[in-house]
DNA sequence: GAACTGTCGCGACGCGTGTCGCGTTAAGAT
DNA sequence: ATCTTAACGCGACACGCGTCGCGACAGTTC
């Protein structure tokens, strides 16, 4: 079912393998935010967290072995998605969180795209994580219907619409790799609702 | 000025110096199309080019080196943006030739990103050729504003709503790895030409 | 607390990658 | 046609990555 290689052994989850792995999950993240993805090195790890090489190889076999377990804990903090009271102002605070995430230095987020184009299971922890994001942000769309901000006969497809908004953040920064942009998150968000009020993301074709 | 290291000697541009780049670049879209870009070696490459691999490294020094000179390359085909008669058709068209890039197997577009994770001068070769792309594209606003499917008085910023349009297909079978939907290219176009004509792009604030 | 066994530390090994120096070949100049 | 030298072929070398087998340690169970 899980990607994790074994970096939860069942057999003997106890106090030694419980610390190795907390002080390989911490080096992890340490080597990601000082060297970046591309510095992050299966020996790196091991020897920042006080481990031999082979049990880092053992137990999460590669680097992205390494990433789906820091992914998977990242997925287990509950996490909120905004509430301002509009639907632009959620679309607008919900990019900003984005961007923010993408134009630090050295960014989590860009580390973890760049390592799921090389590890399946990575890829699949990612897919995951994202995928949780965007349902939990359905809220936003459903919140809009109530008050009135979308039309409730036309019943608007929440996902396109979330990604609509939010799609131009990740090209622009990470795939264009252009300059921070402080009107973008504003901007993507108001072209997704303007879209979505003229039932750009109902069923029924145009 | 060019990021390519030392692909192309001006001291001596003739007949062999030609023929092992012809070789070598041949080669390496090779190895793209057969292994991906996870399989792409520069050993692998020189032995399909039947070339050292010393004279590999020292004329692209490494992968990305490599992928750059493939770039450049293919910046210069001529590309021409679809005309179809109406914005909503072109977008459409585009978006249907970039899903088409992106979901082949393998897929070199997929390839040139990944790698550009890897290699800083990879990175901007694909920027600079993105940029062009885009702004080739940008006579399909002028077109639609000559038409009257646009305000003319409410200046649209073409590029934005380019990406707008397109952002949505890089998100879902890119980042979030989505299957194929033979919709989407249209369904995002249409999209994009709605918060168009709700005056989303123009440089007006709300 | 004593036996059992999962997990880790350790060192050696094979392998692929990238570099270097030298001799050879061939492109460009006279 | 001859010379100069840029570019290539070749083999050897160093280095880092990943694997393996063994012994030691520590968590679990009785």
């Amino acid at each position: 079912m899980t990607d994790t290689p074994d970096a939860t052994p069942d057999r003997r989850p106890g106090g030694r393998t419980a610390r190795v792995r907390a002080q390989v999950l911490d080096a992890v993240r340490a080597e990601l935010a000082e060297h970046g993805h591309e510095g992050l090195t299966m020996e790196g790890v091991a020897t920042r967290a006080g481990v031999h090489r082979a049990t880092v190889y053992r137990r999460w076999r590669d680097v992205g072995g390494l990433l789906v377990d820091v992914i998977d804990a990242a997925g287990e903090i509950d996490w909120q998605p905004p509430d301002t009271g509009s639907l632009r102002g959620d679309l607008t605070a919900l990019n900003q969180e984005i961007q923010q995430s993408l134009v630090e230095r050295p960014s989590f987020a860009v580390a973890l795209m760049a390592a799921s184009f090389h590890s399946a299971p990575a890829a699949r922890a990612q897919t995951r994580l994202w995928t949780d994001r965007y349902a939990q942000c359905e809220i936003l769309v459903e919140r809009a219907v109530e008050r009135g901000e979308l039309p409730a006969q036309h019943p608007t497809d929440a996902r396109s619409l979330l990604i609509a908004a939010t799609a131009p953040l990740y090209h622009e920064l990470v795939l264009l790799r252009a300059e921070r942009d402080p009107r973008l998150p504003e901007r993507a968000a108001r072209a997704a609702v303007l879209a979505a009020a003229a039932g750009a993301f109902s069923d029924a074709g145009s």
